[in-house]
DNA sequence: CGATAGATCGGCT
DNA sequence: GCCGATCTATCGC
């Protein structure tokens, strides 16, 4: 089935523009329901859309600043559950769209959908496609019943503008790969290849 | 304490 | 393109 070398929890010890770019094909799986990571975004302190903003703590927030290896799970907009890899210093990756690989029935159910383009295609779709809710707030990434598997094969990678943000729009901190037709939204033609620019733009 | 904005989505116009 | 669902944080009175 799938590559079988996990992630180790040094790999989310980094700061999360370079984890979310390297999370690009990774295999994601909660009890074994899950598939490639196709779009991220990232979040620190710095940064006027992230909820770790200025190091400012609340309830919600609190893993961002426990350890890197966590998951952040949040509620969006009182409806939806949006799920983060808590990377260093109070930085995180937003896990943003899923090709779909494993237990597509299981997902296709909870979506009451069949088409794939849609099961994964979104932080809330892919919560709710993986049963990822607020009771994994919180817990390793390493560990059941969360599985990672490192990528194999190359990926192109684009990067662009966040996605429903509305402060440090500017910012290319949206990373996905080029043409995947399970992209929440796709990059503009023009949008800017991975490698060839520096990442951090502030 | 009330109002409002927000890392969203699905249904409707 | 707009709207409503309705949780969390913030800001204003």
């Amino acid at each position: 089935m799938i590559g079988r070398a996990r992630l180790s929890e040094r790999y989310f010890a980094r700061h999360a523009n370079e984890v979310a770019v390297s999370l690009i094909g990774v295999v994601l799986l909660v009890n074994g329901v899950g598939g490639r990571i196709v779009e991220t975004e990232s979040y620190d302190p710095e940064d006027p859309a992230s909820h770790s903003y200025l190091y400012r703590r609340t309830a919600r927030n609190a893993v961002m600043f426990e350890r890197p290896g966590l998951a952040y799970v949040y509620r969006s907009y009182g409806l939806h559950w949006c799920l983060n890899f808590v990377c260093r210093g109070g930085s995180a990756v937003l896990i943003r769209a899923l090709e779909p690989v494993e237990a597509l029935a299981a997902m296709q159910r909870r979506r009451a959908t069949k088409d794939l383009r849609k099961l994964c295609a979104g932080p809330g779709r892919l919560c709710q496609a993986l049963a990822v809710d607020g009771s994994l707030n919180g817990a390793s990434l390493l560990a059941k019943p969360f599985a990672l598997y490192r990528r194999h094969g190359d990926v192109e990678i684009v990067s662009g503008p966040r996605i429903g943000i509305s402060k440090a729009r500017e910012a290319l901190r949206r990373f996905g790969e080029k043409d995947s037709p399970f992209l929440s939204r796709r990059f503009s033609p023009g949008a800017q290849a991975v490698g060839r620019q520096p990442l951090l733009r502030k």
